[in-house]
DNA sequence: TGGTATACTTAACAGTGTTAAGTTAGATAA
DNA sequence: TTATCTAACTTAACACTGTTAAGTATACCA
């Protein structure tokens, strides 16, 4: 009885497909940019084809997202295991949430800021990808105010003034790729480094 | 000779109706779902009528976009009037910006979010609303730095890791509104802290 | 009164997301 | 083996989009 299952893994097979079809066309031409039918043309199948296995253009978009924060997730993560000092990886996470960024600035625009504007459900629900995401911020703050290296208490608080700097700094290079901002990288350690010196404080 | 007169009136009158739909409309309802037909059916003119006046879709979003940030301008200076401690007028200001944004949502994602995505120009040329912004942020960081207030002596790296927090939590605040926030008057006095402490350090 | 410029409209083009109906190939059952 | 059913996919269409070329009517000027 392989043959139920060789079908299953085929669909699946399509469904990754398109999916990633989708992203790469996002990501290089915009979400607002890409049709279904260009997405239909690169994977060769017809336009409608692609509703059999998506309701529709944003749950496309959706899954894409929740795809990204996967990968966000797992570059944290790996981050994590490499440094104990509890400012030193929080410096390190707040770098590469913010390089993610700007490595994969359609993606990041298209979870932050786009999604939430076509999809009102915050991807935060038990058990998302999202909630996992911010829960290992949450875990890098409590150990900074644990050893009393933060004057700030209030774990939730902390963690969203950090979250604040780190996405603003990210949408305002994503946006405004034209402004003359001091030397990338200067910008990116001085927010990091402000806001860590300012939670001492 | 007052007909001319009388008829560039008319026409600036009527500039200014179609710019008032479109705001309504791209505010309530969101840039892409507006069309140029529905603009056009709110004032109650052909579609067509709408390109004597505006070049296209994204010259329309320009001009609302220009508007907004003059009412944000004169917001900033009116403040800038009543305060002479610098320090005090920077965590004012910041305030003022980001309740700007909570005020009118739709118009800030319009103005730093949307319009960069269709309009490649940043609209901070020599003289324009933008630049005048711009500057604003800049002279009250240059005099905290003058007053060796800060550390950090960049007046350009200052400014801008002040705009990345504010940009920042303004745009968390209105894109995740049901996310599990701290109390919202605490979390942007405590973003504004931070960061000016930050700056100090 | 005749002509012209201005202001506006009509009609069309090429594209969009999405759906209902139709087709085809392959597995199942008689 | 042959008929039937079903899953996967396509065709054709609907109602919409931004934008333009061409047409019309009105109000002004000589």
């Amino acid at each position: 009885m392989g043959i139920k299952e060789r079908k299953a893994r085929e669909k699946e097979q399509l469904r990754q497909q398109i999916l990633s079809a989708a992203r790469e066309l996002f990501v290089n031409e915009g979400y607002e940019n890409v049709s279904m039918r260009k997405i239909a043309n690169k994977i060769e199948y017809s336009p409608t084809t692609i509703y059999l296995y998506f309701k529709d253009k944003t749950d496309l978009l959706d899954s894409v997202c929740k795809e990204t924060l996967l990968s966000l997730l797992e570059t944290l993560e790996e981050l994590k295991r490499d440094t104990t000092d509890p400012v030193e990886t929080l410096r390190k996470s707040g770098r590469a949430y913010i390089e993610f960024g700007l490595k994969y600035p359609q993606d990041y625009k298209l979870t932050f800021v786009i999604r939430p504007q076509f999809q009102k459900d915050l991807g935060l629900e038990e058990g998302s990808v999202g909630e996992k995401v911010f829960n290992y911020l949450r875990g890098m703050v409590s150990e900074c105010i644990r050893q009393e290296i933060f004057q700030q208490v209030d774990v939730e608080t902390t963690g969203q003034v950090m979250w604040s700097a780190v996405h603003g700094v990210t949408l305002l290079l994503i946006d405004f790729p034209d402004f003359p901002w001091t030397e990338k990288d200067k910008l990116i350690d001085t927010v990091i480094h402000t806001t860590i010196e300012g939670l001492k404080a």
